[in-house]
This record gives C-alpha cells, structure tokens and sequence, in this order.
DNA sequence: ATACTTGCAAATGATTTGCCAGTGT
DNA sequence: ACACTGGCAAATCATTTGCAAGTAT
C-alpha cells in the first residue's frame, strides 16, 4: 500500500509533519531522536554534520544510523564539500553544490545552472551528471580574480 | 652520465628521470622508498590508492608522507573516486574524471571535454571548475541506458 | 657530519557495528 | 507483545603524527 503525501519533499516548504508522514508511510517508526533528526534539518539554512546534529542531545551512532534510515527512503542525502565530515540535508532543498578549493567556501547551485552545465556535460561525456553528493569543485569567482591579479 | 637499463621503456624511464630531477630541483632527496612511490606511479595504469603503492614493500605511513611531499611540488595529486581510499597519479595525466554512482566505475576525461565543460560552469556559475580532485559524478552512459530502459 | 627520511606504533577523525535495554505501534 | 530503536562502547578505515634509528648528500 502506497500512502501519498500532500506535497513533494522538493522545496525548502517541506514541512516536518510531511516529513513525518513519509516516514510512516514506509513502515518505519517515529521515534524521539528520528523527529530531532528531522527537525534539525527542517531546521537547518545549510546542510548538517552528523556531530551538528547529535548536538550533545543525541548519540551519535544513532544519528548516522537515522541517517541512513532517512537516506533509504530518499527525504535526505548527504554531500562532501571537500574534505571534512559529510553533511547531511532534505532533498529537493538545492539542484547541487560548488565548493571553492581555495577558500573553502561552498554555494548551492541554481536550478538553471545545473540544467545548462548537465546538457554540456552529457553530450561531451555521456554522463548524466548530478552535483548533490560531489560538489563542482575549482575557484570561485573571487579567488579566480585574485589569482589573476596575482 | 646515465645508464640506460635494456627492456624498460623509453617513455616510463625518461619520465621517472625527469621527476627525479624535479625531486632534487627541490632540494629534497632521493630515497629508495620516495624512487619506489614514484616508479609505482609511473607503471601505474590507473590513480593508486597509497596502500596499492605501499603494497608490502614499504611502510603505509611513509608511503602517506611521500606522496604529501610530491603533491607539495606538483608532481603528484589526488583524486576521490567515490567514498573509498583517496587515489594518487602523476599531474598531468589526465585532464579530469568521471565517475558512475550507479555502478561505480570511473572514466578519465579528455581534455576537449574538459574545456566545453568548464566554458558552460564558468559561465553559469563563475567557477572555473577543475575535476582532477573530486570527479564529475553521475550515471555513466550504460547505467543510464539501463535506467531508461527500466 | 647533518639533516632529511624511514619504519613502527600510537593517535586521530569519521563512520560503522554489536549488544541489550527501551519504546513506538 | 514484538519488532524496531536508542544509547554506549568497541571496532573499522583512511590518514596523520611522535620518535628513535637509518641514510642521502
């Protein structure tokens, strides 16, 4: 049996009760550390550490197993900004990431970015590419005018 | 003077002489376990992880220093190729990567592919994208298909 | 001779897992 | 009641680092 939720969790308006239904929906229980889990992403302007999260309320095994939980049923993913801990978000809340090598400085991607750069990508390579889980990574706009005045 | 070794490749030897030299521009030394580093390296067909250069013959942790000092010059870099170990080649081999999410193999970029690419991100984003360090991720032409076909 | 390097081992940081008590349905 | 979950601790994996002995120059 297929439960459908009202909305898509496709936009930052995905609310916690949604969420909370989905979960349901897939037979999974709602416990009280899954409904922090949620809520700190709900809650979240960018995406979150495992360690951010668990924020001494959680432990920490726990989270990352919600996580993956989560992951399963596709309301949340992760994405690597370079080489420190995974981070964790809603899906549907960016089209993708670019993360500067120089700064360090990540940025989420428009909708129309995405769309323009993946038809390039795909005819010059095959690929169907996606910049959720493994950001573009180079310099941004202001580290490529340093170097060039450099 | 330089003594020329019968049956290695003209290609691998000059290439592992000349990053010796580069080795030594930088005034560091030659070592026996820095010269194996780099003539895994050279044989290499594909990035190796540092315990496929370690590969019994030497210390795991040294093997992790040496490459850090060859990247530290130039000559070396690293790649991730999805979540497993991080994978070294000699700069320059290839122009960027890509790699399949869905069946997980990786492919190496041409360097015309890698300009129209990096033309399109540049424009939509400002970055000017390098793929040499973190791959373009996505669905490889076959898994693609495979999923169409679904 | 003198740094630079190595091997060995212990330390880190992120993430995973075994176990058993606790709790949502 | 019963299976799903949580907390705690130990285990992994990849990578880093302290240190005393070894060696390239």
């Amino acid at each position: 049996m297929t439960v459908r939720t009202a909305g898509r969790p496709a936009t930052a308006a995905a609310t916690l009760h949604a969420l909370i239904n989905t979960v349901r929906a897939h037979g999974l229980r709602v416990s009280t550390a899954r409904r922090v889990v949620l809520e700190a992403l709900v809650a979240a302007q960018r995406p979150l550490t495992a360690d951010e999260i668990a924020a001494a309320r959680l432990d920490l095994g726990s989270v990352y197993r919600n996580l993956e939980t989560l992951e399963s049923i596709g309301v949340v993913h992760h994405v690597h900004l370079g080489h420190a801990a995974g981070r964790y978000e809603l899906t549907g809340r960016t089209a993708g990431w670019a993360t500067c090598q120089a700064c360090g400085r990540s940025t989420p991607l428009d909708a129309e970015a995405v769309t323009a750069i993946a038809a390039v990508v795909r005819a010059a390579t095959g690929f169907a590419p996606s910049f959720t889980h493994f950001p573009i990574v180079g310099r941004c706009p202001d580290c490529t005018l340093e170097r060039s005045l450099a």
